[in-house]
DNA sequence: CCAGTTACGCTACGGCTCGTAGCGAAACTT
DNA sequence: AAGTTTCGCTACGAGCCGTAGCGTAACTGG
């Protein structure tokens, strides 16, 4: 009943930079250590602050990660403007990319998700902090080439369901195409491979909007 | 010197009921309590054998689990030959799917990857073990393509390398797709959502070929 | 049949990390 | 000044790791 979002509370309150401290120490401990080895103990001391204060702020290692990481997605994915559609999503390819190359995100993304499988809370955590985040640029990314003609616009009545679902199949594909080249076939993301996918899914996606009797 | 593959050394031969048994169990345990909660010994006493036996075959957790699933892949990944590329895309989709569905594989897949970011020798295990048994099939799809006629067949003098980077990007495309929908998304990869990744790649594919400039 | 060699099961151990409890001091509200 | 919450510190039991040592089992070559 008394918890309204920036209720000032009695009390001495919970310090901020020991906040960003801990989150930065535990981005450099897990570009250092990796996930595996990353231990709490280690990252208090990295942060200048007692274990338990980390311990009364989180869960455990699973809800800081997410935490930690979640703020780069936060602070460096935009979708940039560049003219056309492929254009743009070779844009926010090659900046996912980059995202994805520093060692912190390297093995923090796919250890969380790993972890996310069989723990609800933390796939609803994940989902808000970081996905959702993602999935907004393809809807945004779609606006715009409809109003650059590039892609024809909704057609409201026909099949209602047909727009949100190619979002999601856009955002899975982009997504995952990346995460797949950088992390399993561990070849890099340049310019050259960010501008075949983004010219498959131009083309491929015209080809979508032919054949929506599927 | 003395070490050929098939080499009848002396002294007591391993068991190879204990390896079936051993990976059996790891994935018994992988599907009941995740990679986290996974520990050796666990899966030590699962299998009937004792703690010691399961540190002389394999160096760690990570090497035990990415022989675990892989035996899976190994078993249940094949192209099946549907009549078109878009039916065969489709069907190698839905099988991978099924196959990241099962309770060990989800977990177990990100977790290793996660490793392996920090790994050489782990990635490179997975890559033998995993990831070219699968690329593999992308290979043999875009020849059968070929010989009905539905892709043109190389014209080996032109650029020898793009033939090979459109089969990278295929795969990374396809792979990436389908596990970030189970894993991340964590929405269902049913025929409708199979279909549509098919057309898309197929009309695709198309026009990198037409577009060949890039 | 008899060494020689290797794998096995079992027990035990030091070492590390976890997550929590208890304490006094600090910071903030009323 | 009193009340409340956080903080740093220390200490602790619990669990798992990875290894060592031992006696036994299985298989090979002389």
């Amino acid at each position: 009943m008394c918890s309204s979002p920036t209720a000032k509370r009695t009390g001495r309150p919970r310090s901020a930079d020991a906040d960003r401290a801990i989150l930065a120490a535990t981005r450099a401990a897990l570009a250092e250590q990796g996930w595996g080895r990353l231990t709490l103990g280690d990252v208090a001391a990295r942060a200048g602050v007692a274990k338990t204060t980390l311990y009364r702020r989180w869960a455990g290692k699973n809800e800081l990660v997410v935490d930690a990481v979640a703020a780069l997605f936060e602070e460096q994915l935009e979708l940039p403007d560049l003219g056309s559609l492929q254009a743009d999503i070779q844009g926010v390819v090659l900046r996912f990319a980059e995202l994805l190359n520093r060692p912190e995100t390297r093995t923090a993304l796919m250890a969380v998700i790993a972890e996310a499988a069989h723990d609800d809370a933390l796939r609803l955590r994940i989902r808000e902090a970081i996905v959702d985040r993602q999935k907004h640029l393809v809807v945004l990314g779609r606006k715009r080439a409809q109003q650059r003609g590039e892609i024809p616009p909704e057609d409201g009545a026909a099949d209602s369901a047909a727009g949100p679902a190619r979002d999601n199949l856009i955002f899975d594909v982009v997504a995952g195409a990346v995460v797949h080249r950088v992390m399993v076939s561990s070849e890099p993301v340049d310019e050259e491979w960010a501008g075949r996918l983004a010219v498959l899914l131009v083309v491929g996606l015209a080809g979508l909007h032919t054949a929506q009797d599927l």
